[in-house]
DNA sequence: CTGTTAGCGCATTCAC
DNA sequence: GTGAATGCGCTAACAG
């Protein structure tokens, strides 16, 4: 392993026999140069296969052209196709990504939020950020300095942006497509710790009590929501449950709990959609996968991440903070059908 | 918007009344402070929110606490999961991580990897590179500056670092699983342009002639393999082949394919496992989430990520190249049984 | 123990 | 058009 030490600017300019600032015009041109010291420039940076040390360079200009990302973990689809969609926006304004995962640990978030800031990113996108453990201060504090945008962040705090989906509003559409279906008798299904749940919960609450169908038994909280074995243990929770209050749908507040329903059905020998209808609700790849299809609604994950870039962006330009919400769009496939 | 500016090392100084020399030392913690100034230093820090200015740092120490990680796409949890494992390793060590999607593209490959190097990322780790469509003297010449790991590449460079599975062995096992339960007539589904389809077709070949059941109507390529679509595609595929073939199992090269499958399967009124027994390969979570759950071989991801992430670390100190090769190791779930 | 100083690699005035 | 000089924020000798 040579460890012969990369080029800099300085011999670049040596070997073409000019200054540095010379060298430096060319690299950025942004100002003239003479056609042909520009060539004899160019010729002994690629001898030298010289790459311009970035680091140097933002010191100097006081910017940066790198972005923060922090995220609760890879593990769950969702995040990763929202990275998915920061990722390439972000790419077009030349930026790159620092990637971060908080482990669902609110000490261990704000750990990843200071590594960036001391990293110097010109701005910081947080997925899911934990707003309810965090005392408000630190993230107040932190947009004094730093660009911020939340995605699916629940607590307002002044000057940051959001990005998010209108659940309160997409719940209700789900439910009422449900109905138009001539479903009653709606099983609910939520997770724990998570305000997105909470929404959801209360849209179902209201909805069903305007039309006098409220029952506590119809509504069930499975734990944790968000990981793999989120599928296990809702299809246990409803082997249970489901023989139990007799719905006629399920409405799951993810996609992976509506697996989890799916799998429960087929093990009680209900055929879906024929006996009962399932609606999930994200619509991660995972529901186009299996069989029969979800019927969800969209969270448009990668659209989340490219307006959260976009916001970014903005505000790094010195724009002023912004709120932008999508709204879910429902997706009609197989497990979902009239009532019989 | 304050623009406050972010205070330096200096404003601490001045306003602890020392040196920026000390305050470093405290902030570094590698040289004595007598207690009281350290504790000086230490308010002043924390009144004025001071960070230390990693660039800055890393501009004269030549060092660099970042890595980078180019990866085909984010859409495949495959790579979210080795991505996880990388992440989970290197924070241990200090480091950050700075993601890159190379989209399939060697161009593109090629770009996300001088960026990188400009930004002075101490090392590098390429997943599944591209090293077909990449001229060899790219990866070779850059080894020379950088320390480099692959995971799952197929092509030999001198000095870069591999991390893989032994996919001709992992083939080899399930194959004698399925026979192991009697099934002889084997369906092996494979994918387009990827070395590793290719090595688990030989191992399959070379296999099934030994025991003289070779037959080129076995063996179907389903072109994409690596997309959401690749499960509707392989279903398509399949449904005209298994009545034709009339295998008693399936082989399939992944886990996406391996869905597609049992999608088939069920469309076709064929009971899995009874009637005929599904594999997969990799493991991906997917596997464990379906109905039935998937048999396949694991490819460790994790592990995948973590490896590669200790072998970078080891280059970086100035270690030699090494090569890792992890076994495959075989889940057995439902869709797999004895031939009846 | 603590302060002074010299760069790290580069962009940018300001002269020429 | 081009070069010399300055400083970005910080660490690492080197003196005290």
């Amino acid at each position: 392993m040579e460890d012969r030490k990369n080029a800099t600017i300085v011999d670049v300019a040596k070997m073409a026999g000019v200054s540095v600032a010379t060298v430096s015009r060319v690299v950025n041109g942004n100002y003239p140069v003479k056609v042909e010291t520009r060539e004899r420039v160019q010729t002994a940076i690629e001898t030298l296969h010289y790459v311009p040390n970035v680091q140097a360079r933002e010191l100097n200009t006081r910017r940066s052209s790198t972005i923060g990302v922090v995220v609760p973990g890879l593990y769950n689809m969702f995040f990763a196709e929202v990275i998915d969609g920061i990722e390439e926006t972000v790419r077009k304004d030349g930026l790159s990504l620092l990637l971060n995962c908080a482990k669902n640990d609110p000490q261990q978030e704000m750990n990843c939020i200071n590594a960036l800031v001391s990293r110097n990113v010109s701005g910081i996108i947080v997925i899911s950020p934990n707003t309810a453990d965090i005392k408000e201060s630190f993230y107040a504090d932190l947009v004094k300095r730093i660009p911020l945008v939340f995605i699916n962040g629940y607590h307002r705090i002044p000057n940051v942006s959001y990005v998010g989906n209108d659940e309160k509003l997409g719940s209700r559409q789900a439910l009422e497509y449900l109905e138009g279906l001539g479903h009653q008798r709606i099983l609910f299904v939520r997770g724990a710790n998570s305000d997105s749940y909470a929404i959801k919960e209360e849209s179902y609450r209201q909805h069903m009590a305007e039309n006098k169908r409220l029952e506590e038994q119809l509504i069930v909280n499975i734990g944790e929501g968000n990981g793999v074995e989120t599928v296990d243990s809702t299809m246990a929770r409803l082997l249970e449950i489901i023989p139990q209050a007799k719905p006629t749908a399920i409405f799951c507040c993810n996609d992976l709990m509506a697996v989890g329903a799916l799998n429960a059905c087929k093990r009680l020998g209900l055929k879906v959609p024929e006996d009962i209808s399932v609606m999930g609700y994200d619509n991660i790849s995972l529901s186009r996968l299996i069989e029969p299809k979800l019927t969800t609604m969209d969270q448009n994950m990668f659209q989340l991440g490219s307006n959260a870039a976009a916001l970014l962006t903005e505000k790094i330009k010195g724009g002023k903070s912004k709120r932008i919400t999508l709204d879910n769009v429902l997706i009609t496939r197989d497990s979902t059908g009239p009532v019989r």
